[in-house]
DNA sequence: TTCGTTTGAGACATCCGTGTTTCAAATGAT
DNA sequence: ATCATTTGAAACACGGATGTCTCAAACGAA
C-alpha cells in the first residue's frame, strides 16, 4: 500500500502546524498523495478539516478521561482532584505538540460540529476546575471561566515556546504546572 | 468631510476583531467608503493591513514607554519594577481590546517589517522580565523568554475572556496581575 | 452658480484555490 | 503474465477576492 487515510491525516496534521494556512496542493504535496488522490478520501476541504479537528478533540476528550476529571471531581478528594490536574495539563501539552494549529485557527471554529463539541469538553473541564475551587485545590476568588480560559492561553504559550525553542520538551510541563499554580512571582 | 483615512483605519481594526477573515469588500462596507476609495487610500490589501499591523505595533511600544520599562530596568530597583510591571500589563490589557486580532492572526507575521519591529518590542520587554527576575520581581527559576510568552498567551486568555463575557472589564487587570504574579493556587 | 475635486457604482481583467473529469501508467493480487 | 484497482498528471470549469478603470453624481470652495 502506498499512503493509506490514516498517514494522510497524520501528515497533514503535522503539516498545518507549520503553516495553517496551507491550501489542499500544499497538503496534498505535503502527504505525499497527489491532490486527485486527496479528493478521493476526502470530499472538500472542509470535510478534511472536519476529521482534522475531531482528531485533535479526539486527543483532548482522551486526556480528560485518562486524568479521571469527572471522578476526580465527583470525589471532591484535594489530593485526587491535584493529581488530575496534573495528568490534565500534562496530557494537554503532548496533545498541543500534536495539534497546536487548532487551538487558535478561526477555520476550525466554524465548521459543522466542531464548535459544539469543543464547548462540551470545555464544560467538563471548567466543572472540574469549579470541583477543584471547592476543594481548596485552585483558588475560589478568580472567576472559573477566567481559569479555564488560562489554561487555554498558557497552552498557546506552550506552543510557541516549543516552537520557538525556548523551554525544552522535557522542561515544559514542571515550568507550565509551576506557573499556573503558583505564578511568576 | 466624509471619512478620512484615520478612521477608515480604527474602523478597519474594529471589523477585524470581529472577522479576521474579512475581505476588502467587506472592510470597505464596514468603513463606510466604497471599494474603489479602500484602494485610493491604501494600494492593496498588504498595505493596509502592515498599516493596521504598525498601529498595533505603535500601542504595545507606546504601552511600554508610559511604562518606562527600560528606565526601570536599568534602575534595578523592585518598587519602581514592580510598579512599571504593573502598567506595563495594564496598557496590555487596553491595547488588546483595540488590536486583539493581531494577537493570533498569522497572516500578519508574514507582512515585510512588522515581524522585525515585533521581535525588537519583544526583546526590549524581555530585557524588561529579565531585570525583574534579577531584582527579585520575578522568579529567576522559569526561562525568561517563557515568561514572555505566558504574557502573551495571558493576553490571549484576556481578550477572549472579553469577548465571551467570562470576565466583566472592570475586573480584567487585577484578575490578570493575580494569576501572573501567584497563579491560580 | 461655477468649477475643480472626490466619491460611488459598476464593469472588467486577473489570479488563486477548489473541485471534477479523463486517461495513461503504476500497482498488486492471482 | 493477466487483469482489476489505484494512482498521478493534466486539463477544465467555477467561484471568490483582488486590483484597475471609467464616468456620472455628489461635494466643496470660490
Amino acid at each position: 500500500m502506498a499512503v493509506g487515510r490514516d498517514q494522510i491525516i497524520t501528515l497533514a496534521i503535522q503539516h498545518l502546524n507549520e503553516d495553517p494556512t496551507a491550501s489542499m496542493a500544499q497538503l496534498a504535496e505535503a502527504t505525499g498523495v497527489s491532490r486527485a488522490t486527496l479528493h478521493r478520501y476526502f470530499a472538500g476541504k472542509e470535510e478534511l478539516l472536519v476529521v482534522l479537528g475531531s482528531r485533535a478533540l479526539d486527543g483532548w476528550e482522551r486526556v480528560q478521561r485518562q486524568a479521571a476529571i469527572e471522578e476526580a471531581a465527583a470525589s471532591a478528594d484535594p489530593a485526587r482532584i491535584t493529581t488530575a490536574l496534573h495528568e490534565l495539563l500534562t496530557g494537554l501539552v503532548n496533545d498541543v505538540q500534536e495539534h497546536g494549529f487548532a487551538l487558535t485557527e478561526h477555520v476550525m471554529t466554524k465548521l459543522p460540529g466542531l464548535q459544539e463539541r469543543a464547548d462540551e469538553l470545555e464544560e467538563r473541564e471548567i466543572a472540574f476546575y469549579l470541583a477543584a475551587q471547592r476543594a481548596g485545590v485552585l483558588r475560589p476568588d478568580l472567576p472559573v471561566r477566567w481559569i479555564s480560559n488560562t489554561v487555554y492561553g498558557l497552552l498557546v504559550a506552550v506552543r510557541e515556546s516549543l516552537r520557538r525553542g525556548d523551554v525544552a520538551r522535557r522542561d515544559i510541563e514542571r515550568t507550565l504546572l509551576e506557573t499556573f499554580l503558583r505564578g511568576t512571582s
